[in-house]
DNA sequence: GGCATCAGGCTTGCATACAAGATTTGGCGA
DNA sequence: TCGCCAAATCTTGTATGCAAGCCTGATGCC
């Protein structure tokens, strides 16, 4: 595949890896054409794009609105990440030492970002493990396949109530890292399907978005049966 | 993922996947905007979103080509589809019975395309086969997935000489249902893997591809070095 | 003859203009 | 005060125009 990519693409789609954007979030053309400083042209292009990846889909002259999996789409997703890495761990004969450094660099990374308190940076490392492991393995074709899949079940993950923490995400990939070098390719695939599952079982219930929630904010107003107290 | 997919996509891929478009044909804005009756935007909007499957390149300001995979690409393809298969027949718990039914009729279609003399719909449902699958076990973003990479490897078989039997891959289709009825998935994820790689180990050379083909047929010449007495 | 140079045609890249539809807003009447 | 209808506004959809770069072919020079 290609990298060239636009600067749009990139921006939009570490946005979302980061949960700086959130499902259902309008984009307007117009508006993303000022802040780029382009024609409408070009931000469409992007926007297509983004559309085929499955991102982003297009409300006939309303909008441009970032993907709201439902819940079949999310399971759907989270399968396919399953099929995807197991069947790649499956298919490896070896896995090359530099591969392993990588990943153990990577997972080092994502303890520091859960130390510090960057949610964006943390998001998106842990997210990121995936795709830079099938990557790592030597396929870029399914390693772009994945972060594609990886935005959609980050999505998702923020429309849900998680409750599945970010150190034992963390943990699990070590854990992984440390079967892949011991070269129990079948363990790691398990422990994989079990990791993922984890994370999609800790998303119990939707968190139904407010629509009025920026404008309450910026009212300082509280929603209904809310305490009002409560405030700081 | 979205099915409204403009014509002009959808008869592109489709003679991606019945092989009537090789790997590097040239396909021109303008005269795709003719033949479709439409403006070059519109079209432009199609090869952008074929660019961003995989399907197409962009040389800028030389022309809209479809890839022609490298040999790394090509392995790196069969590899995912290897991947995606495998993993998606060893996540499912059971089988749905109308799954195999269709599956069933798929293969009863391609035996059909293969006693008749269509090289097109043979080569597409011989493809077809495995996004089929795919989509029949519940799963259609993999399915979308497994399609654009199926456009790959077609691609990448018509590069190459192919010394795989259509009845053979058929048959190697009927055993997979078979396994699947039977309820041996593990059985049937590894005949699919067999199975791809019965494909790819049928790529033998590459076919460099004259340039001067076309011409030379026009012109009833030779390549160099041919010998002469065995033109018809 | 061989090679560099340059003009012309053809391609995509990008911006703009206008058309069509959806949504919101405002006004009117019951 | 509520409901309904129409205009105004804002959105994307599509076409067109022009700019910029690549390739071809001709021309002139060595």
């Amino acid at each position: 595949m290609e990298q060239p990519s636009t600067p749009i693409d990139r921006v939009i789609v570490d946005a979302i890896l980061a949960g700086r954007i959130r499902a259902g979030t309008r984009l307007g053309e117009q508006q993303l054409a000022a802040l780029f400083g382009v024609s409408r042209t070009s931000v469409r292009e992007a926007l297509i794009r983004l559309e085929a990846r499955g991102i982003l889909q297009v409300s006939p002259r309303r909008g441009w609105f970032v993907i709201e999996p439902s819940l079949e789409e999310a399971q759907e997703a989270f399968q396919a990440r399953c099929a995807v890495e197991m069947g790649i761990l499956l298919a490896m004969k070896d896995i090359p030492p530099e591969t392993i450094e990588t990943l153990r660099e990577h997972v080092r990374r994502e303890r520091e970002a859960i130390a510090g308190d960057d949610i964006g940076a943390r998001s998106y490392l842990l997210g990121d493990f995936h795709v830079c492991m099938v990557e790592a393995l030597g396929n870029r074709t399914l390693a772009e396949i994945l972060r594609d899949l990886t935005a959609r079940t980050v999505l998702i993950s923020a429309l849900y109530q998680s409750t599945h923490d970010a150190t034992e995400s963390c943990d699990e990939h070590e854990r992984i890292v440390a079967l892949m070098a011991a070269g129990d390719l079948a363990g790691a695939a398990a422990l994989m399907v079990t990791h993922i599952g984890h994370v999609e079982a800790g998303l119990t219930r939707r968190i139904e978005r407010d629509p009025l929630l920026d404008l309450r904010q910026a009212l300082r107003l509280l929603p209904k049966g809310a305490d009002a107290k409560q405030r700081p």
